[in-house]
DNA sequence: CGCCGCTTTGATGGAGATCAACCTTCGTGG
DNA sequence: CCACGAAGGTTGATCTCCATCAAAGCGGCG
């Protein structure tokens, strides 16, 4: 159930048995959902969980006082929002699904629990919040300095990365959930212009786009066009010092 | 000496002599210096010391293979970089001084010591991280949704702020020590459009530039014309009820 | 005094916004 | 099984904000 966070921490570190039971626990409070554009958190809430997304996208967004919304970041499976988000008082954006959403609320005790008990979790979560942090910078060189063709394909590529880093889909296809009118508001663009820029990159034959999957026909060349570099996601195993050497560790990657 | 960041956790919670005891231990590794335009950290490098800001203003930033060049944060004094930033193979990043600039290089070690010994200071480094975090948010926005002269506005609104957190700068005036090139890569725009919009600002009376300080004439209209809400900065004394009640508490700020 | 870094100005061009339709797809219910 | 409607995608015409290019002013410091 909650795999695709398993999955991804196994980027940073091999987790043990142990560790494993302990991130189950994360579901102690039952699973919740969400249906398309329903909101889990609105800006001015009093937070109160971290939460976890375990199936569907969903995504953190702002509003401004004339209407104008901005996207500020996609959350995939595996995709946790806000550690120690309790120390505010108020929410300053809100959160959303996008699609329909199965996600976990996860109390400020069992996120105590997890770091006190597992040096490993404790590492996983930090540097899960360290590559966010990155992401969230890497959208700021999007919005600063991209055209809309980069952006664009910039955010194809990053998600690409990270919906493998968390077990979906395969070599070249990979889950993408998103109608044009999203991808407008996160990369800054109107849709109409969101729908040229498609067009133009299926016309490079870069891309292909069919019932809500995205199939990169040109890793290479959508990269290249994209000025995009992966070193801000830090999939270099950082953690493999402290990997749990038991029988349950998997591949290299 | 390290009292900007005093300062801006006083925002936060009320420290006691001991929590700032066991901050000052951070300057342990002596006050390093750096000239306008020096790198501190280089993208590639590999990350050993959590930096804190003492004087002057730094930068981080992002340089594209074709050499487009994205600042994606500002550093005033008090501001610390990359908690747990050990935790991480390479830094995806530069940082480098915008003016001389003097700061401390601190050790995982003496980072491990503050968290252990002081709930305060813990929750304050969280609360930090959370505004940090906020604040890259908001630039997002900044970027994707807001127009030149919004934009530009709006940084100032938060440097205004965040200025007067660590106690810099007066009721209307502050420092601000950057070149129209620098707010140009952070907002995204060229030199040239950043200087019609600062003289659009002039004509308007909401602003003056005078010796690397800028009055704000009109706070109000500038917060307006930027569509500023400072929640984002999280100014609320969140942590209030952790307060030290000893006789060094400052007054409500 | 003169240079260099920074700011300012003017002319021109283009990426992407805006506005207004129209088309396609797909789920729903009759 | 088809009609219908709504959500999403596509198109074309026009406009505007900001980039680009090039040059000239200014001011602080050696």
């Amino acid at each position: 159930m909650i795999t695709p966070l398993i999955k991804k921490f196994e980027w940073f570190v091999h987790l043990s048995d142990e560790d494993r039971r302990l991130l189950r626990a994360m579901a102690s409070g039952g699973v919740q959902h969400a249906l398309p554009g329903e909101d889990i958190v609105r800006e001015g809430d009093h937070p109160v969980f971290v939460y976890l997304v375990l199936d569907g996208w969903a995504h953190r967004y702002k509003v401004l006082e004339d209407g104008r919304r901005q996207i500020i970041s996609f959350f995939l499976p595996g995709d946790l929002c806000d550690l120690n988000i309790f120390l505010l008082k108020e929410m300053d954006h809100s959160i959303g699904a996008l699609t329909s959403l199965s996600y976990l609320r996860v109390t400020r005790q069992v996120m105590d629990t997890l770091v006190e008990f597992s040096p490993r979790i404790r590492s996983a979560l930090w540097w899960d919040t360290l590559v966010s942090a990155a992401i969230q910078r890497e959208w700021t060189v999007n919005l600063g300095q991209r055209s809309a063709i980069e952006r664009v394909s910039h955010l194809i590529c990053e998600l690409f990365i990270r919906t493998r880093m968390v077990g979906l889909g395969d070599d070249q296809t990979f889950p993408f959930p998103v109608i044009q009118a999203d991808l407008a508001e996160a990369t800054g663009m109107t849709t109409v212009h969101v729908n040229r820029v498609l067009q133009e990159l299926r016309s490079r034959n870069l891309i292909l786009f069919r019932r809500k999957r995205l199939r990169i026909l040109d890793v290479e060349g959508l990269t290249r066009l994209a000025l995009f570099n992966d070193n801000y996601l830090h999939l270099g195993r950082e953690g493999a010092h402290m990997d749990a050497d038991d029988r349950s560790a998997v591949g290299t990657g």
